[in-house]
DNA sequence: GATTGGGTTAAAT
DNA sequence: ATTTAACCCAATC
């Protein structure tokens, strides 16, 4: 057996950590067990940051992975919607440092001071172009003009003061990332060997490879392959003696093994993915029927949807506020009023430019019919967890198990714990 | 909003 | 063709 190459860990890290099915300790015990390599994959170093930040979604360590993130070259696709989540996520996260800081000045001046402050710096000109908006310039304009003003920290502190707030922010950028990352150097090489780039894989493989490829792809795939190469299988190159039968099964069952280990992360990551997609078509439907009531078909307009929606001063309780009745109305509201009867005329209220919202247009709006989800099928480590979480938390209480367990339930809702669990139970 | 029972879909046998 | 597992809907709490 020769020995585990520094490129060789780094494949493996490449696939382990990048994968979003394998829980966090499995992936830490993997950085552990491995060494680093020093010239990390993309994908890599793109997967260690989101593990790093779904383990410390708010803190300051948080805000520099963030901003590391945003500094890496984009995913394949550098789609608006990732851009849009890790400029919610980051400014989210510095304004909830700065707002719960002891210190408030002191905190807003480091983050959002003029020019160097850590957080102004990144999204401004010359900082990381995902985290840059109109919105985040006026949010460090506002952190920066409440420098001594204790009137306008009490703003702030209603508006960005909400740290589960912050904490959603950075679960759902991390969710489209995870749903961006893309194939391992390893799944990238297995479709090449035995998926739609076989044939040409094959063709330009020496004998000696060409056997290689045999034992990976097993028996059936290989005779497709070659067939469609419009070659025989050259049956008189095969040794065949019991010693050779019974390497080439330990082998084949070792890789069976292998995949009933190895999830394939793609189903999840596209299920994670169509959960964002499907929770911001949502949220931009019930905008326009709050707004326009009686109009069927009000969906196919495109409506004043916002992702960055929930950057809304945290609006708890009933009380009602402007929004109600004027959507496109913005009025401040927070929950260490220091009047809490309301007496005080809304007059009184300070005078913070708002923060403009970007718009933001979910694709193919038109099609209204919520798609079924494709059938994704059961791995062992969801129903073992499942199972735990049913001793855990108890029959029936599916979003906490299903909360409890974000990294092993991706892309499953509460209902589907509840299916499954009547399946297990059968 | 979360949970549930009954119903539908599509993959597996 | 039948069975099974995953998913969805609408009523209920």
């Amino acid at each position: 057996m020769p020995r585990l190459m520094p490129e060789d860990a780094s494949l493996l890290l490449d696939h382990v950590v990048g994968d979003p099915s394998v829980p966090a300790a499995a992936a830490n015990a993997a950085l552990a067990a491995l060494p680093f390599p020093s010239r990390p994959t993309p994908r890599l170093l793109r997967a260690s940051l989101l593990r790093r930040l779904a383990a410390d979604p708010v803190s300051a360590a948080a805000l520099d992975s963030l901003q590391l993130l945003a500094s890496l070259p984009s995913s394949p696709s550098p789609a608006a919607p990732a851009a849009a989540a890790a400029a919610a996520a980051h400014l989210a996260v510095a304004a909830y440092l700065a707002v719960s800081a002891p210190d408030f000045d002191a905190a807003a001046g480091a983050l959002f001071g003029r020019p160097g402050g850590r957080a102004r710096r990144a999204v401004e000109e010359g900082g990381a172009a995902a985290l840059a908006s109109d919105e985040a310039d006026a949010v460090a304009d506002q952190f920066e003009a409440a420098v001594g003003n204790s009137f306008s920290q009490t703003v702030l502190r209603g508006l960005w003061g909400d740290r589960a707030a912050a904490e959603e922010r950075v679960r759902e950028l991390l969710a489209v990332e995870w749903a961006a990352i893309g194939q391992s150097r390893l799944e990238m090489a297995a479709e090449r060997i035995v998926g739609d780039g076989a044939i040409e894989t094959w063709r330009a493989a020496d004998e000696v490879t060409r056997a290689k490829y045999r034992l990976l792809a097993g028996e059936q795939r290989a005779r497709e392959i070659e067939g469609k190469l419009g070659e025989t299988i050259p049956q008189g190159n095969q040794i065949s003696t019991p010693e050779v039968h019974k390497v080439m099964d330990a082998l084949k069952s070792s890789c069976a093994n292998l995949h009933s280990v190895v999830e394939d992360p793609l189903p999840a990551a596209k299920a994670a993915a169509d959960e964002v997609l499907a929770a911001r078509m949502d949220k931009a439907v019930d905008l326009n029927a709050g707004e326009v009531s009686n109009q069927p078909t009000a969906c196919d307009i495109a409506g004043p949807s916002a992702p960055a929606d929930n950057l809304d001063a945290p609006r708890k309780g009933t009380a009602a506020s402007l929004m109600d009745w004027n959507p496109t109305a913005r009025t401040f509201q927070w929950e260490d009023s220091p009047d809490p009867d309301g007496s005080r005329s809304p007059i009184h209220r300070p005078q913070l430019p708002s923060p403009r919202r970007t718009t933001f247009s979910p694709l193919q709006p038109a099609d209204n019919k919520a798609k079924r989800r494709k059938a994704r099928k059961w791995c062992a480590l969801e129903e073992e967890t499942l199972r735990k979480g049913v001793e855990q938390y108890g029959n029936g209480n599916w979003k906490d198990i299903l909360t409890n367990n974000p990294d092993v339930f991706i892309g499953r809702k509460a209902m589907d714990l509840k299916d499954k669990w009547r399946n297990m139970m059968r």
